[in-house]
DNA sequence: CGTTTCGATCGAATCGATTCGATGCTAACC
DNA sequence: GGTTAGCATCGAATCGATTCGATCGAAACG
């Protein structure tokens, strides 16, 4: 009979190649050395006994790390529905897959305390409070949080939204402009900084209020504003995605951009399906992700918290022009 | 001294609270009943000594489960680029969620071997080979694969590509319309049944080139078609954001949609900043999303595979018009 | 009062590896 | 030739829980 054999484990390949568990466990990780007639003998007898590598379930305890790193992101479908997020997500992955680790989704509510994280990254722009951070921080769980609250014992990272928005303010200006309104996000430390740098250079800009990245809601956002605008000549959005629905719903009111009015964005991502370019502050999406990632990895190896603040740039297109 | 005391662990909680670690145990778990007043007795120690729940490694090892699913999407940048992808995520997510299972993004080339996980969804239309595979299947990981190669072993969803392609043509066909040109995505299980059912009307339909599903990416593939299309008056894309691209581009060069030329899709995806609704074969995203989270839930409960196939529905929007 | 039953608790085995410290053996050196 | 290195290998401890089977007491029953 040869029944419901259960699978190999490592101490049954080790005595069919006639070695010690320990020796048959170098062979696999290479820790240690191992002569080169005995590691072959153990990676035959693996392969004779179906054995398929070490258990990662038992090496994670043993090390005491999942090699798996959880990613806070709000709602699914809005978080990655503005195409700044997914070149962000994008450098994060990357440098996390090289480094072998994984990286798992953390929606808002799901219950992800039974879940074994080697660091979490909190990247919900628009989001100051989260079930799972005390839970995070009794577990010791480094924790990296880019452009969000400055939660104590973790790390920081950010760009420079005050002095970028200031500098488009400014453009602006410089192009006539004296009444301005803004499309905010949510209450949060992004939609504050770019806000106030707005105000550095027009302190009395109306907002005409606040929606997700999205350009759908951008547009129901502003559709009755546009129609009876008063003098305001251009609107500054706290998104490209949000800027983009502006331009449209402007457009579809028969307004011409920039001809009537001026608009804005923030981030500097692609907008292939508008046929002109977003004059925005471009942040380094690439950048911020590397930069995320590589604190990351630096908390999981120990090393102390270390913020990053990225520069942004300026980038004039055409929906932009004098008032 | 207190020292560098390392974090308490469960024997330590027992042992404060006077129990034995297995009653420990059970008071945390509630696999067996345990008396309140030892319950509380154990909850009140954990807290005195800073505990913060059984170790999820510790406890993954000797289930045998990581509550880790992971998902192969491709690039990462490119995949979610779709709203359809996004959808059919955000219901995987929420019923996994619901399971306090984790949801792990795989990446194309990233070495996952060593990452436990519970079962694998494979979504990646247009890739039909995967380094992967043999390792999972090697490792006994269930694996889902959605509209994708049918491997052996693995639970199938997918959706009728071919019957709600035809019916597609048939609504072109009834306008009127007889040289229809295509846009296909990258070879696979769904651009060769989608193609099929398309050709099943117009068996001499003009395949114009593939692309990824992305507006700028079948902007600039049928760019130069557009300009001396002949005698085409329709173009049937093998998804929604295709369809975008291409409307947006012959609007460009001055064609009228629906009025110069028709142009359909497929998926069913919102599209607020196109001004009209695209003609469209309808796949229920969520339903699909759905199925495939509650076919890793029965692979991983030890389930049986049970193939899924799932209806889709014709909507004629405002890009379709007689010939 | 003796016996059965059931719930609460405990002790010990177990999950499957990694890794520390010790040992044996061979080669190099003086 | 004796000592010293150094490499390969091994045995045993360890990671931190879950869970099976046994035990103990008290309540229920005849």
């Amino acid at each position: 009979m040869s029944g419901p054999t259960r699978a190999p484990t490592l101490a049954d390949v080790a005595a069919s190649a006639g070695v010690s568990l320990s020796t048959a466990s170098l062979a696999f990780s290479g820790n240690k050395p191992v002569s080169a007639a005995t590691r072959e003998r153990v990676l035959a007898a693996a392969t004779e006994l179906g054995y398929s590598g070490p258990n990662p379930l038992a090496r994670n305890l043993r090390q005491g790390r999942s090699g798996v790193v959880g990613i806070a992101v709000g709602q699914l479908s809005t978080a990655f529905r503005d195409p700044a997020a997914l070149a962000m997500l994008d450098a994060v992955s990357e440098v996390l897959g090289a480094a072998g680790l994984g990286l798992l989704l953390m929606s808002d509510d799901d219950e992800h305390a039974r879940l074994p994280l080697d660091a979490v990254i909190y990247d919900i722009c628009g989001r100051e409070t989260w079930a799972a951070y005390d839970d995070l921080v009794a577990r010791d769980v480094p924790l990296v949080v880019v452009e969000g609250p400055d939660w104590p014992g973790s790390t920081y990272i950010d760009i420079e939204h005050r002095a970028g928005s200031a500098a488009l303010a400014e453009h602006l200006h410089a192009l006539g402009h004296r009444d301005v309104a803004t499309v905010t996000l949510a209450a949060s430390h992004p939609q504050r900084e770019r806000e106030a740098g707005l105000r550095d250079v027009f302190p009395h800009a109306r907002v005409l209020g606040e929606c997700e990245s999205d350009v759908a809601a951008a547009q129901s956002l502003v559709a009755h504003h546009l129609d009876d605008r008063g003098p305001v000549t251009a609107v500054v959005c706290q998104s490209d995605v949000q800027a983009a629905g502006v331009v449209l719903e402007a457009r579809r009111r028969g307004l011409r951009v920039p001809g009537d009015l001026s608009v804005a964005g923030f981030d500097g991502v692609a907008t292939p399906w508008l046929d002109l370019e977003l004059t925005t502050v471009v942040q380094p999406l690439a950048d911020k992700g590397r930069a995320t990632a590589e604190a990351v990895l630096g908390r999981i190896a120990g090393a102390g918290v270390t913020d990053v603040l990225l520069p942004v740039a300026l980038r004039v297109g055409d929906s932009t022009g004098p008032a």
